[in-house]
DNA sequence: AGCACGCCGACT
DNA sequence: GTCGGCGTGCTC
């Protein structure tokens, strides 16, 4: 028999289809992760399809060296999803399908967990055996003793409590029958599963019952935060797995908390397993098997979890829709909304997303009727949403107020902090000072290889590079004047946590951002310390924005509200409404109505305003207009074809050769393009790499056009100079 | 991607 | 005289 492989080596070069032979007793099926021959070594391969004849000189074939499981470890809908990626990423196939598998499958790091035991051989009699023995082997004695009464043991145990010794002489001995059994690692430990019955609005049911008789396959569900979305998608995926199918559930990344587990675990028991990057390698894969061999029929997970191994899904659910963690980063650079479609469409299961603040893209969806729409209007008790108050901080440097708080702001953590209550204070810059200038000179100090300033770290004392993470001492004098007079520029959290313990020396700060979460458990560690109480304001970045309650926070500061909006990308606006809905949803979720202090220097600015009365619509309306109005996204595909290298020379030969050619497709596709361009990308040198990009938007729904365009840079790719080919993406860096 | 084969410079 | 640089070509 013959079988099609694909081998695990992610190049252009060897993307194709290899065969083999092999006997039919081997057990080869499609989906099998198999070991064969290629060239003069032994790689993994994944067996996609298997036939008696073959489209190759059939005496050069080799034959499989050995095959991986006995179950396949990929579905017939993955093989078929593993097609759909190439196509749309434009990536070999080896590489798609290493999203399916645990990365600690491959070249089979981790392998099931086996748990050694013993217990005495049946036609032993320990009387005997004892007897055989010195006196002075007490502790064997007592061994034999134990196993005789209390029968198959483990060997850790035993190894514990009679030392490692004496088993292993009974072993020699014969005496001992060795048992290895599979053993699942299970990440729940103190996690119990006590379910609480949760009695769903009428709204809620509605939701649920017309999530489930759309035909619509797509809905969207559309409530602010505490609508109580989260009952509802507990509610589908119960009622999914009574009728016997399977379901996936997405949230962000940094939503995956303990809590989390909890609420899950509480409703659906070992049913649910959990895929995330918290959990060890074998947690992982044991959980992936779980899954895979219908032990557990619920997934649950951070975007890659999409790609979890199960059949007959019934339900796929993605919360927080709009997250930019739902677009891969890395090639394969995949969209999860665009994969879950196919898995759903392919099982012929529900899609469901949910948002406060849906992506432009969903919501226009819902508008032109292609998804199912659902309003989740009130907050479930029916507590008034927080108070959003607007600081304007050029009167408050007008009136000689140069600190970064606006009066209202102090007054208000002043008045939050008397009544013992939380604050949280918002700011979207780590460090303690976004750049380092001499005021001599103006020199601003910048990372060695990369086009971009420093940012000023006081923890210790350094200056690092928040692209490449290159690290430097800090500075006494300015390395171009040798002047020593040197002025910070900007703020970041570190600073803001120095300036709040000045006005409030007696208030238990904590600071959460990349650096003070640095560690495994340091986000969690952060979050529950706060939550508890034990401090009364926490500074951090984004990282705060999302998906937690606080009870007693009352008061949220937002210190630049608006610096997001001076990206040149067309994406600042929708992420600034969603940071500022977020951030400002934190405050006031218990019994006291919630402030927000929210600080900018343009405060008639639409989009700010539209985000503070919650008018989501509003600014959807305005917005959609103007993604029309200049061609972009949800209107236009934006393509981005970035060209980097060592050598500027080289690096720039090759754009100009990709626009040349793309220049030829240019015109004769002149009615699709609305934007074509060749220019130095953003930060035009990054890792000592020069930077320069081709930049075009077409009418969407293209393929074929993209598909050419795609081909031709990739084309032009050599050893020094790297191409990458990026359809929409999230950041233009 | 790996790994072998293959053809030209500085070294025990 | 060899060891070793990386250019090119192949993998069912």
């Amino acid at each position: 028999m013959i079988a099609k492989v694909i081998v695990d080596v992610v190049h252009s070069e060897v993307d194709k289809v290899f065969e083999y032979s092999y006997d039919v007793a081997d057990g080869v099926l499609p989906g099998c992760r198999v070991i064969v021959p290629f060239g003069n070594r032994e790689i993994e391969g994944i067996v996609i399809s298997v036939s008696d004849i073959s489209d190759f000189d059939t005496s050069k074939l080799k034959k499989i060296k050995r095959v991986l499981e006995s179950t396949p470890a990929l579905t017939p809908e993955t093989l078929a999803l593993t097609d759909f990626v190439c196509q749309t990423c434009f990536v070999p196939k080896a590489s798609a399908l290493r999203l399916f598998l645990p990365s600690e499958m491959r070249k089979g790091k981790i392998k099931e967990r086996f748990v050694v035991y013993y217990s005495l051989k049946k036609s032993i009699v320990i009387e005997e055996v004892i007897s055989t023995l010195r006196k002075s082997a007490k502790r064997q004695i007592e061994l034999l003793q134990y196993l005789s009464e209390n029968g198959k043991t483990k060997s850790v145990f035993l190894s514990e409590k009679f030392g490692r010794s004496a088993v292993i002489s009974l072993e020699t001995k014969g005496v001992l029958e060795r048992t290895e059994e599979q053993e699942t690692r299970s990440p729940y430990k103190g996690i119990d599963a006590n379910r609480k019955e949760i009695t769903l609005t009428d709204k809620q049911l509605q939701a649920v019952q017309s999530i489930q008789t759309t035909d619509k396959k797509v809905s969207l569900l559309f409530g602010v935060t505490g609508s109580g979305k989260t009952e509802v998608y507990l509610e589908l995926i119960e009622r999914t797995i009574k009728n016997g199918r399977t379901a996936i559930m997405l949230v962000p990344e940094i939503a995956l908390t303990p809590q989390m587990f909890k609420q899950l675990r509480a409703r659906f028991g070992d049913n649910a397993a959990i895929l995330h990057s918290g959990l060890s390698a074998g947690e992982r894969f044991d959980e992936w098997w779980r899954l895979r061999n219908g032990e557990a029929s619920i997934a649950i997970g951070a975007r890659s979890a999409i790609f979890a191994p199960l059949e007959n899904l019934g339900i796929i659910i993605i919360d927080e829709e709009h997250d930019g963690s739902y677009v891969s980063e890395s090639s394969p650079r995949y969209s999860t909304i665009d994969i879950a479609k196919f898995r759903a469409n392919y099982c012929n299961a529900k899609l469901v997303v949910g948002s406060a603040t849906p992506s432009i893209e969903s919501f226009y969806s819902a508008q032109k009727g292609e998804y199912n729409y659902i309003e989740l209007p009130d907050r479930i008790n029916k507590k008034s949403l927080p108070k959003v108050e607007i600081a304007d901080m050029r009167k408050e440097v007008r009136k000689g107020n140069n600190s970064y708080f606006s009066s209202i702001l102090k007054a208000e953590l002043e008045d939050c902090l008397k009544k013992g209550n939380q604050a949280m204070i918002f700011l979207n810059q780590r460090g303690y000072s976004k750049t380092v200038v001499c005021t001599e000179c103006g020199h601003v100090q910048k990372c060695e290889s990369c086009d971009v300033s420093l940012t000023y770290h006081r923890e210790d004392d350094s200056l690092l590079c928040h692209y490449c993470g290159a690290k430097y001492k800090m500075i006494t004098a300015c390395t171009e004047c040798g002047s020593r007079f040197l002025k910070y520029g900007g703020m970041g959290t570190e600073r803001v946590v120095e300036e709040l313990s000045k006005l409030f020396p007696n208030a238990r700060i904590l600071r959460m951002d990349r650096d003070t979460t640095a560690n495994k458990e340091g986000h969690f560690k952060i979050l529950s310390a706060f939550s508890e109480r034990k401090a009364d304001i926490l500074v951090g970045t984004q990282m705060i924005a999302k998906g937690h309650d606080f009870p007693f926070v009352t008061l949220v500061g937002i210190l630049d509200a608006d610096a997001s909006l001076y990206f040149s990308d067309f994406r600042s606006s929708e992420r600034t409404f969603q940071l500022i809905t977020q951030v400002a949803g934190r405050s006031g979720r218990a019994e006291e109505t919630g402030k927000v202090v929210l600080q900018t220097y343009q405060p008639e600015n639409n989009l700010l305003r539209q985000a503070i009365a919650y008018d989501y619509k509003g600014f959807f309306n305005q917005e959609l207009s103007i993604r029309k109005a200049t061609a972009f996204p949800p209107f236009t595909d934006i393509i981005r074809i970035l060209i980097s290298g060592e050598n500027e020379q080289e690096t720039l030969d090759v754009t100009k050769s990709i626009f040349d050619e793309l220049k030829i497709v240019n015109l004769e596709n002149k009615s699709k393009f609305r934007f074509f361009g060749c220019m130095k990308a953003p930060i035009k040198r990054l890792q000592n790499k020069f930077r320069f990009q081709v930049l075009m938007r077409i009418d969407a729904n293209n393929y074929q056009l993209i598909k050419k365009m795609f081909e031709i840079s990739d084309s032009k790719k050599t050893k020094k100079v790297n191409v990458s080919f990026e359809i929409n993406p999230n950041n233009l860096t």
